[in-house]
DNA sequence: TGCTATGTAGGAATCATTCCTGTCTAGATA
DNA sequence: TATCTAGACAGGAATGATTCCTACATAGCA
């Protein structure tokens, strides 16, 4: 999803993040993906535009965007720490052999629950499932391979 | 649950794991807590008994198990990676304050399932869900504070 | 009882992330 | 519009969990 320039700067405003023309390249790229990037790729596609910037300010700008809830971190397996500019109620499908990270969104799965008496005492705020298989792609790379994971 | 080293033994070989001292030790302090702990924490347990023991042995062992089947990984958010010598299907409830994990054993959340449609050509081979919250006694030590979380 | 593939200990290396510090600037104020 | 300051930025150093390397030890097999 592509954001105008205008859209970002009333995000920001509304969330109080101070508008910068870092912070909105950062954002405007994670937004501009559903790949789930790292902080790193991340830095890559801004410094494109921005060649000053920092690898540091990519963190710093993804902990502010992060505690305004403008952005949450999908941390997959002990993987290097992947960014997310869906903060709507969504799920993922994760591939276990390339790392692919996919959308889903369903409201079955945003209103599974648990019952009180599982909860051991827990005040439980949210919820998330995520289902771990092989992409299509990998999939097709793996038909005339052996059938051991079928 | 507490294991009789005959028990370790039979696994191990089931599992076509070499047997040693440091792995039964490193299995069983595992398999005798559901506190999920880290490399680190076991480490630490181990010691007691095993004064000799390496760091790296605790690491190279929990990946020789979890490559096995016996131990499987656990990671809450980004901190460091805690284990599990649960695998059996089960879920995981997390406190977003202590970062305490108990286990949700629960066949409704073990048959949640992604239809078709939605699934975008993954093949599934599993789930997981993650309850965050906050546990009994952080709700406790909370009573009193702000009541914005209830 | 030997042989050998594998495991172990200890230390070095890695590398994503955080910390530090000296400018710089967004946004508020007069 | 000029000034002020809390907060942001860049660059570099530090951190720390995990992995890598290597020489010695040993589990399990014949
Ligand atoms: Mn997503
Ligand atoms: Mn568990
Ligand atoms: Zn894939
Ligand atoms: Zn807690």
């Amino acid at each position: 999803m592509t954001l105008h320039p205008q859209e970002i700067e009333v995000r920001f405003r509304r969330h109080a993040v101070r508008v910068t023309r870092q912070r909105a390249a950062i954002y405007a790229a994670l937004v501009g993906t559903s790949s789930h990037p790292t902080a790193d790729d991340l830095y890559r596609m801004v410094t494109r535009q921005h060649p000053a910037m920092s690898r540091n300010t990519v963190y710093y700008t993804l902990g502010v965007l992060r505690k305004a809830g403008l952005v949450q971190e999908v941390n997959v397996g002990h993987e290097v720490a992947r960014f997310d500019g869906n903060v709507t109620m969504h799920h993922h499908l994760i591939c276990v052999q390339c790392g692919r990270i996919e959308d889903v969104m369903d409201q079955e799965l945003d209103q599974v629950k648990i019952s009180n008496r599982r909860a051991k005492g827990f005040h439980v705020l949210g919820h998330r499932v995520e289902f771990h298989g092989y992409c299509e792609s990998c999939r097709e790379g793996r038909r005339d391979a052996s059938p051991s994971h079928g």
